[in-house]
RNA sequence: GGCCCCGUCGUCUAGCGGCCUAGGACAUCAGGUUUUCAUCCUGAAGAUCGCGGGUUCGAAUCCCGCCGGGGUCACCA
């Protein structure tokens, strides 16, 4: 069997990593399996439509570089793949329903409904449509669309049958049409309901496995009971487990649930983000693995899905994201690091940047880090005062920074190996406490006690800038 | 509340009746390397396998009950 999976966003907003991660499962099985990754719209909702929305999806699907091989931007021989372009088909499918006798007109008045779930939850019932318009004649039916009535169409739901499916991912599950509702399929302003637009464009589209977030579970009876009223093959079926957020409620805003735009601006790798997804839920060797997208397709499978709730561990992210920047090439970094870079950054070069980035890579936790680990190449940066007075007290190490001063000042080559020759030298002539020496020179010359390395950062600075900084802070220690 | 599902270190998990005095990873802590931080290496702590009953010579693994968590009960998806 061909493996064709489908991705199927509401354009209703920006997805965040959750429903990111239902992509990521899909595109990730489909080519394991040599199968097609499919994209559709299900914009049949219109009230809660959000414009541009359609647009930030597929964005986010490019950015993981989750390419697709069917849809509205791409094309296919199944589409239209946005739902609002496919309305006459749902009608069609909904009439031909009614005729078989599996579904039927309703002309019941929102507020009716909602008085009758009211009496339901008063009495203790679950809140079920009481089928009042099941037994409409024919006649009665006709003369009521035709007085202009409105009207949704209901999915007669059969009595006392057991609906169960193998989960490709829970396992067995049944569910009892008593439990079940009689779903409105067609809503009264012509659009269908979620229920009836994905079986009709599952089928259509001949997706082998629908694979969703388990928050469909309930529903699914509703789509088999349909694809058996059709007459159609069922596909198989699978749920992923629901992330949670660290309070093992629904994942939210407030603990993580984020778009891939949000984590990519705070500086998360893109291949951090893939890695960090997979793991939501899926487990492979120790859990650590460091994997890109090609080598993530040939271990991912369902078998290793598991049933219970991942939690969102932001911890974790972040170790993905170390390991993948420290797996970058240094020009790679670079151009990644640039586009964190505010207008005022000092370090034009192209060549001094990678540099740079080489000197932080391993330093770095989310890109952004780079912007504080490089405060120093600000020429016009003056180190703390209180740091200074914290970190330079002792009198050795002030009379070592002016001998140090001096020697800077006249060494003929101004590169990092030179710097570090010169000043170890006399370092260990004079047999001055290294640890404090270094600090103190770290601190004048590179603002802060948290730096990368001394030497290499040094030399990226203009002689001038370091001989001035030197200058300042023992002028500090001098007023103290 | 009804229905469905889940429950192993803080977190992700391995485990599918004896190899488990429960293994690994992330995080944490300690030590080593190092001019800071980080990297790297080594080690430590951390789970009476949600609880209670069974079944069995033997259970984290099978069965039942309870508890806890999640999902879902729309003319939203």
């Amino acid at each position: 069997m061909t493996v064709r999976v489908r991705f199927a966003p509401s354009p209703t907003g920006i997805p965040h990593i959750g429903n990111t991660r239902t992509a990521l499962f899909n595109w990730l099985f489909a080519k394991h399996h040599g199968g097609k990754f499919i994209v559709r719209i299900e914009d049949t909702d219109q009230k809660r439509l959000v414009p541009g929305s359609r647009e930030k999806i597929m964005a986010i699907l490019d950015i993981l570089g989750l390419k697709e091989d069917e849809s509205y931007r791409v094309g296919g021989k199944y589409g239209p793949y946005i739902q609002s372009q496919r309305l006459d088909i749902y009608q069609r499918y909904a009439r031909q329903l009614i005729d078989l006798g599996k579904a039927y007109y309703c002309f019941c008045s929102p507020d009716r409904l909602s008085q009758v779930r009211k009496d339901q939850q008063k009495r203790g019932q679950a809140p079920k449509y009481d089928r009042h318009c099941l037994s409409l004649s024919k006649d009665e039916v006709e003369k009521r669309i035709k007085a202009g009535e409105a009207y949704v169409v209901r999915l007669k739901v059969p009595d006392d049958v057991k609906v169960s499916w193998q989960d490709v991912i829970q396992g067995s599950i049944t569910i009892k049409t008593e439990n079940i509702d009689d779903q409105v399929l067609l809503k009264s302003d012509g659009y269908p309901t979620y229920h009836l637009a994905v079986v009709v464009d599952d089928h259509l589209m001949k997706i082998s496995h629908v694979l969703r977030g388990s928050e469909w579970i309930s529903s699914t009876p509703k789509h088999i009971l349909l694809y058996q009223a059709f007459g159609w093959d069922l596909p198989k079926f699978g749920h992923f487990p629901v992330i949670l957020g660290p309070d093992k409620s629904k994942l939210a805003k407030r603990h993580g649930a984020k778009s891939v735009f949000d984590y990519v601006a705070e500086g998360y790798l893109p291949e951090a983000l893939v890695n960090f997804m997979a793991f939501l839920g899926w487990n492979y060797k120790d859990n650590s693995a460091v994997l890109g997208l090609n080598e993530l397709i040939k271990v991912f499978d369902l078998d290793k899905v598991g049933k219970s709730n991942p939690i969102f561990d932001i911890d974790k992210l972040k170790y993905f994201n170390k390991e993948h920047i420290k797996k970058l090439p240094a020009e790679e970094l670079a151009k990644r690091i640039k586009q964190f870079l505010p207008e005022d950054f000092p370090v034009k070069e192209e060549s001094v940047l990678i540099y740079l980035a080489r000197l932080c890579q391993v330093r770095m936790t989310t890109l952004t880090d780079f912007l504080s680990l490089t405060e120093f190449v600000y020429p016009d940066k003056k180190a703390d005062e209180k740091v200074v007075k914290k970190r330079i007290k002792d009198p050795i190490v002030i009379g070592a920074l002016v001998k140090i001063k001096a020697l800077l000042e006249n060494l003929s080559e101004w590169t990092p190996e030179a710097i570090e020759a010169e000043v170890k030298k006399i370092v260990e002539a004079h047999s001055w406490p290294k640890g404090k020496v270094y600090m103190g020179l770290r601190v004048a010359v590179l603002i802060n006690p948290v730096t990368p390395p001394l030497f290499e950062s040094m030399a990226v600075l203009d002689r001038q800038v370091v001989i001035d900084r030197i200058a300042d802070v023992l002028k500090l220690t001098h007023e103290a």
